[in-house]
DNA sequence: CGCCGTCTACGACAAGTGTCGTAGCATTTA
DNA sequence: TAAATGCTACGACACTTGTCGTAGACGGCG
């Protein structure tokens, strides 16, 4: 399922509280955007229509709610990332983060816990 | 810059192989696709044109290099994708990587060496 | 009951993307 | 030099994305 980027900005929205009309999911936006009420609606009308979410009538009100997970999608995002710039591979992503991006020292911390607890995981 | 998935696959092949010509390019991206010439050329003048192919006509034929690096591209499309799926940062990224992605035993080494030498830098 | 605010349905439109086709100019070759 | 081959210029077209506007349906209030 791909998703444009203010499909993502929906679906943030509906992640973080659904079911939810779309008045809902228009005030919980205009942070990051200055949409009509009918821009919401369109991209609500097409997240239905792909499937990624759905959508129930009660009372002349539509009530909408994610119909794939938030890790789904980012699973899916996270591969087409690597298609397009890292040979398909998460290693070259690895390698990119390491030697190009700044890990803050927390970052590093994390990862750092996590690979222990993967290596222990291994262990069991 | 921002990258569509077509023009990534012709900026891999310069990035690989350049200056090259159009047919060069094309001949190099058959293996991922079935592309007419024509199809090569309009996403040669669309790169062109937004700044990330320069080009020099030479004796009646045009010779197309990449203007911007592939890691400069590679970054730019890694912040969109924090943007979109990550909260905007490495940190969610990391923990999703560690959390959600199957690092190979491989990767996690090579994560680990990496934040080795980080922490090095970090002392000196 | 009629008016008002709210929803929805339908549609519109420009820009970007994916994918060529064709016609004409240039170059090589018989 | 004329035919054949190749390259470019120009344009076309459908689909997706980003952004609404408008008009009609519906439920609540005076």
């Amino acid at each position: 399922m791909k998703l444009s980027d203010t499909e993502w900005i929906v679906m943030r929205a509906l992640w973080a509280h659904a079911p939810a009309t779309a008045r809902e999911v228009l005030d919980r936006v205009t942070d990051s955007t200055e949409w009509a009420y009918t821009t919401v609606k369109t991209i609500l009308a097409r997240l239905v229509e792909k499937g990624a979410v759905a959508s129930e009538r009660r009372a002349n009100t539509d009530w909408f709610r994610p119909a794939i997970t938030r890790r789904q999608a980012t699973r899916t995002a996270l591969r087409a990332l690597l298609d397009r710039a890292f040979d398909g591979t998460l290693g070259a992503l690895v390698h990119h983060l390491a030697r190009e991006e700044r890990l803050t020292r927390k970052d590093r911390e994390q990862l750092r816990l996590a690979l222990k607890e993967l290596d222990d995981e291994d262990r069991r």
